[in-house]
RNA sequence: GCCGAGAUAGCUCAGUCGGUAGAGCAGCUGAUUCGUAAUCAGCAGGUCGUGGGUUCAAGUCCCAUUCUCGGCUCCA
């Protein structure tokens, strides 16, 4: 269904020639997002045969983590009596539980307590951690009793709807937990473990907003307190790459409330950035065929309900704008008019739109219409986030129209843009997942168009093409578009949350919405297929993840300043202003001379600070033998050589769009 | 949207029990012309997010509001 995922369909490539892999250069891209802690990489394939004794600390540490959360479940209701549980399940870096708290919230300030709290417990002796299981009826009657309604409620779910015919308790000294388990025998077990409290936040029962609003306690938990330390370590050394505090540093944008929330703006350091992402994907573009078109930002609301997107997406658009107008009619009476328009969330129909134009032959197919198309849509507001999630995107949009023989290649030719694209990005810290209708959804027919041939079809191709690019991915029942399958690209930002970057859909329903038809070689209608594609998804997304993988040192072709020149002396500006004009000029090379009067160990402080890639001393020596002394940021070893010589060897390397300079 | 936390100079922050606002960096001015991550001095800069309220007195307390941040099924 239409979610607010970034980007819709792109298009597939006019040849699919396999392309060469790009040169590697530099150090094989670490990886962009690296989790923060439990860099888990999603698993894509069977999880390679890991030793028995490694699955036996795996899963310990899940029994530890699982038992320490009903310590702190513990914890809690000691020290806010008569609060009830929720869940409390081990998780990827530690474990988390639900409460309804009784009594004064709980915030940051408690931890201290609720840590000594749950100390205490761990060692004040040694209590096993009874296991037992009950009948059904036997089950309920005890949960009646010890009023917890949020566990009664699901344990009436595990039986009525599951037809569970037992249910099992857990009980650690004076605390009972309704819990599959499995946890430690003995609390002496959890006694070596490192954990500490993360964070307190607000957490829906069930994660749905109509139900209680619970207060969620995260902590981080590990085997012992050294692997706590390093994750926590290594957690806040991944906060400093964040894109939000970066990004701010950087001058790369801005939030202005008076603006309004959602909606950055970009200075000129950020402008950079999106210009060279554009002119990268117009170029990769444009060697498969694309065409490119433009779409105003407006649009009247009609289209959408004809494209059938008003209902899954009417709580995700801007309200609707009416435009009141009197006109004189024809009998000389005048009447009001009314046109609505709304902010466009996408631009699927007015590409569509553009596709209708004209008369279509099979001849023209596949047609691919591309543009970087302004969008808006009504997040929520507590879901904003950054660059992340806004209101106002830029998305790298494209539409490929094409016949049904046609999807496997043109499916192709997506994926191996993409693989290009991260290819010379150094992205690699992804996973694509393939994400198909599910029949049996509840919501059913409000969710996905009904046609369960075209389903099982459009998911056959979009498999057997994904299966064929050798892009290893991973397939997810349920989150389809609403016209079709879709394969995300799904990253995972430095704060840990996984993010979809890019997304790419065939859409078998909407061209039928609006018409659309080629005439084929039979000289009938025929209705083409649409693939949606957005490599880049947004900007704005995408460029968060990029200030993050690059921790804001980007590499030179994408840098806003890409070479610095200091003078030792005010006496060598000259010299060092005609080598910035000859780089600007001639060679649109981003070039600054650094003017200020600090002395130069203070300019390459600050030319540090700002992560400019290149940095060239001008002082007597180099002046006396026209040449340059060039420090790269990140390398200690720095070396003189001739202004030609760094002149070439840069231009080099934003032609290449290399990761380094090229040697 | 909802739960919680936060908002003090351009940035990062301090500000006690309520007594009328501070530092560092950045900026500006001057001096310094200097060879590899911070030269020295001076100046300027704040309606303490906004609006109300309590008080002799509010950055500090109360209410409302705006914005930001974290979180909102990794299920017993």
């Amino acid at each position: 269904m239409a979610r607010l995922a970034p980007g819709r369909g792109p298009r597939p490539a006019v040849s699919c020639r396999p392309r060469p892999p790009a040169p590697r250069r530099g150090p094989p891209a670490a990886a962009l997002l690296e989790a923060p802690v439990s860099a888990q990489d999603v698993q894509v394939d069977a999880p390679e045969a890991a030793a028995p004794a490694a699955l036996d600390a795996a899963a310990q540490l899940h029994r530890v983590r699982h038992s320490l959360a009903h310590v702190l479940a513990q914890a809690v209701l000691e020290l806010r009596p008569g609060s009830t549980l929720g869940f409390g399940p081990p998780i990827d870096d530690g474990f988390y539980y639900d409460f309804i708290i009784k009594g004064d919230p709980i915030t940051d300030a408690d931890f201290p307590a609720i840590e000594a709290a749950m100390k205490k417990f761990l060692t004040k002796g040694t209590l096993p951690f009874e296991r037992e299981e009950l009948a059904a009826a036997d089950a309920l009657a005890r949960i009646a009793g010890m009023n917890e309604p949020y566990k009664a409620e699901y344990a009436r779910e595990l039986i009525e709807k599951k037809g569970l015919d037992t249910l099992t308790f857990y009980k650690t000294g004076p605390f009972l937990d309704m819990c599959d388990g499995p946890h430690v025998e003995s609390s002496r077990e959890l006694r070596k473990a490192g954990f500490k409290l993360k964070s307190v936040a607000g957490a829906y029962w069930r994660g749905n907003s109509n139900n209680a609003m619970m207060t969620r306690l995260y902590a981080w938990c590990f085997a012992s307190k050294e692997e706590l330390d390093a994750h926590v370590t290594a957690w806040r050394e991944a906060q400093e790459r964040d894109h939000k505090k970066l990004g701010k540093e950087l001058d790369i944008f801005v939030i202005d409330e008076d603006i309004g929330k959602g909606l950055p703006l970009w200075l000129p350091n950020g402008t950079v950035l999106r210009d060279e992402l554009e002119k990268l994907a117009k170029e990769l573009e444009f060697k498969r065929g694309y065409h490119r078109v433009a779409t105003p930002h407006l649009t009247k609301v009609g289209l959408y309900y004809q494209t059938g997107h008003m209902p899954y997406y009417e709580s995700h658009m801007y309200p609707i704008m009416e435009l009141k107008e009197t006109v004189e009619g024809p009998d000389g009476k005048t009447q009001q008019v009314r046109e609505a328009y709304c902010l466009k969330p996408m631009n699927c129909p007015h590409h569509h739109k553009i596709f209708a134009s004209r008369k279509r032959s099979y001849r023209d197919l596949p047609l691919r219409f591309a543009e970087y198309g302004q969008c808006y849509r009504f997040e929520d507001s507590g879901a904003l986030s950054g660059l992340l999630r806004v209101r106002g995107m830029c998305m790298n949009d494209a539409h490929i129209y094409c016949t049904e023989d046609q999807i496997h290649a043109e499916f192709l030719s997506v994926m191996d843009l993409h693989r290009d694209l991260y290819d010379i990005l150094g992205l690699s810290n992804y996973y694509m997942r393939f994400s198909t209708w599910d029949p049996e959804d509840p919501k059913g027919a409000a969710k996905y168009v009904n046609d369960p041939e075209a389903w099982e079809k459009s998911q056959h191709l979009v498999r057997q093409a994904m299966i064929d690019s050798g892009l290893p991915f991973k397939e997810v029942k349920g989150e389809a578009a609403f016209y079709g399958p879709k394969i995300d690209v799904q990253f995972r930002t430095v704060t840990g949350r996984e993010e979809t970057a890019s997304t790419n859909q065939l859409d078998f329903a909407v061209p039928a919405r609006l018409g659309l038809e080629y005439t084929g070689a039979d000289n009938q209608g025929h209705r083409p297929y649409v693939i949606h594609r957005a490599p880049l998804g947004t900007h704005e997304r995408f460029i968060a993840f990029l200030i993050e993988h690059y921790g804001g040192a980007f590499p030179t072709w994408l840098a806003p300043v890409q070479v610095r020149l200091l003078t030792v002396s005010d006496r060598f500006d000259e010299y060092a202003h005609n080598i910035v004009n000859d780089l600007r000029q001639r060679h649109m090379i981003r070039a600054e001379v650094d003017l200020s009067s600090d002395r130069v160990q203070k300019k390459i402080r600050s030319a540090a600070v700002e992560k400019v890639p290149n940095v060239l001393i001008i002082g007597e020596k180099e002046v006396e033998n026209g040449t340059v002394t060039l420090r790269r940021y990140g390398v200690e070893q720095q070396e003189t050589l001739s202004a030609a010589a760094f002149t070439d060897r840069i231009v080099r390397s934003v032609q290449a769009r290399s990761r380094s300079l090229l040697d």
